[in-house]
RNA sequence: UCCUGAGUAGCUCAGCGGCAGAGCGGGUGGCUGUUAACCACUAGGUCGUAGGUUCGAACCCUACCUCAGGAGCCA
């Protein structure tokens, strides 16, 4: 493989042979010479090659416009320009690639909106470059978290027949032709769809190998247009045997911490980028979020205080109601001014599954919020107590029998257990700045967008 | 799905009832160890679509389409 842009800027010393592929940035001419910026996506920075007029190639170099991909052969000599430390003396240019006039990226700065339309070129360009280096580099940290604490990756299915009830509308999957609905004659013999959550599979694991995560595509087919949801989005689901809803919060504060942290340490010059260029106050958030604990206040405290806080909301604040998410950005971007676990909720708002707490009337439920972009866990402890969840499931109008597998793991060698759902667009939307959450997955798939 | 706003050159926008504009990008030429290079010249438009009002519409009205932001749902 060839040495990469990301290597070569690193060098200790100057370096005869060099071989540098990459895609123009930019082109500054002279006479007797070309300066060509390249950059291989290996780091946000692009390497300086000083082209001469003789150098076998250079015919073409008016071809070598931005966008066109290169290689450049040549000595990698100190540079007498004060912005880089290092630049390449070319001893031969090949043009690998051409991009004509046509090219949509120009050097200029383009507004997310247009690059959405480009979706397949976007990565070329500093941000979208850094961001999806960063999430690369925030997915290996998230399989990190887990690992070292004895966690087991578990490849819950994307197809299921299971519907994990008060996740959202599902999209079917089927093989029938259009207008048949036979579900007896479709492919699985019954009705199928994309997971919406591998939690009830999560906890089959997790009550046999103690500790589980799923990392994986997930599918809600939600007629959602907002900036912080997405059809298909990648969700981190954690289930922990012998765990309550305490280690299940002290488990997702730990994880947000440890990816804030990572973001830190990690990706410096990314870091550096998104916080010049997207927001400001992105590094001091950043060291907040890993470096103070979280604020944590039950359902019923957290309504007292939306109810004492004199501000008039749209919606009122009421016991029993879910939290609006102008009640959630209060909280945690002007009351606690810092993530905040919100817990206890009134059972009524929560699906089946939820550990009923001793009170009668509230669940071991957690939404982690953080400002900015609110929601961005939500977990419970599960309930284990065979009678108790069969008491819900009839409550919520659920058939025991499509649930039969996840009702038997109550039936055996049932235990105390939790976890909970972490976003990991959302999570990127904090560590990155990035408000929308089209700009922090490859290709976003909304409402009506299923293009590239 | 609801509410609000916006659609004018490849991109970002100005123009808000009387000849279609700028910056950037593109092309051509010049200049310079340059670095969002610089200077000059130049090409580039069904003003989102369809209707309406008016002597006259990019501009006012209606509908639709698209995009964005907010809401709901949630991760």
């Amino acid at each position: 493989m060839n040495t990469t842009i990301r290597e070569w800027l690193a060098m200790e010393s100057a370096c005869d042979a060099v071989v540098v592929q990459g895609w123009v940035r930019t082109r500054r001419d002279s006479k007797a010479f070309s300066f060509l910026e390249l950059n291989d996506g290996s780091c946000l920075r692009n390497l300086q090659c000083v082209v001469d007029a003789g150098v076998p190639g250079y015919d073409r170099i008016a071809e070598c416009t931005t966008g066109a991909a290169v290689r450049v052969e040549g000595r990698l000599v100190a540079s007498p320009g004060g912005a880089q430390k290092w630049e390449v003396r070319a001893t031969a240019l090949e043009l690998v690639g051409g991009a004509d006039e046509t090219f949509p990226l120009q050097k200029k700065g383009h507004t997310p909106e247009f690059l959405r339309t480009v979706a397949h070129l976007r990565p070329r360009t500093n941000l979208y470059g850094s961001i999806f280096r960063v999430r690369s580099r925030l997915s290996y940290a998230v399989h990190r978290f887990f690992q070292e604490r004895g966690f087991f990756h578990v490849h819950t299915p994307i197809l299921t027949a299971s519907d994990c009830e008060g996740a959202g509308e599902m999209f079917r999957v089927t093989t029938l032709p259009a207008g048949e609905d036979d579900f007896a004659k479709d492919f699985f013999a019954r009705q199928a769809f994309l997971t919406v959550s591998g939690q009830l599979e999560g906890e089959t694991f997790a009550t046999a190998l103690g500790r589980i995560y799923t990392f994986g595509p997930t599918f809600r087919a939600e007629n959602s247009n907002t900036t912080r949801h997405a059809a298909e989005f990648w969700m981190i689901e954690p289930e922990m045997a012998f765990c309550d809803l305490a280690g299940d919060m002290e488990t997702a504060e730990a994880q947000v911490k440890y990816l804030a942290r990572a973001m830190l340490e990690e990706s410096p010059e990314e870091l550096e980028f998104l916080n010049k260029f997207v927001d400001k106050g992105l590094r001091e958030r950043l060291e907040f979020v890993a470096g103070r604990p979280f604020e944590r206040l039950p359902y019923a405290e957290a309504v007292d205080i939306l109810q004492r806080s004199g501000r008039t909301f749209e919606y009122p604040v009421e016991y029993g109601q879910n939290l609006q998410s102008e009640h959630e950005r209060w909280l945690t971007e002007e009351h606690c001014r810092c993530p905040v676990t919100v817990f206890d909720y009134p059972k009524e708002i929560k699906p089946f599954y939820m550990r009923l707490n001793d009170d009668g009337r509230t669940v071991a439920a957690m939404d982690l919020l953080v400002p900015g972009i609110g929601e961005i866990v939500g977990g419970s402890q599960r309930e284990e107590r065979l009678d108790v969840l069969r008491a819900n499931m009839a409550r919520h109008h659920l058939s025991e029998e499509s649930y039969w597998w996840y009702v038997d793991l109550r039936r055996y060698g049932s235990v105390p257990h939790a976890g909970y759902g972490l976003g990991f667009e959302r999570l990127l939307m904090l560590v990155t700045g990035v408000s929308n959450i089209r700009d922090v997955i490859p290709f976003a798939r909304t409402p009506g967008h299923c293009e590239f």
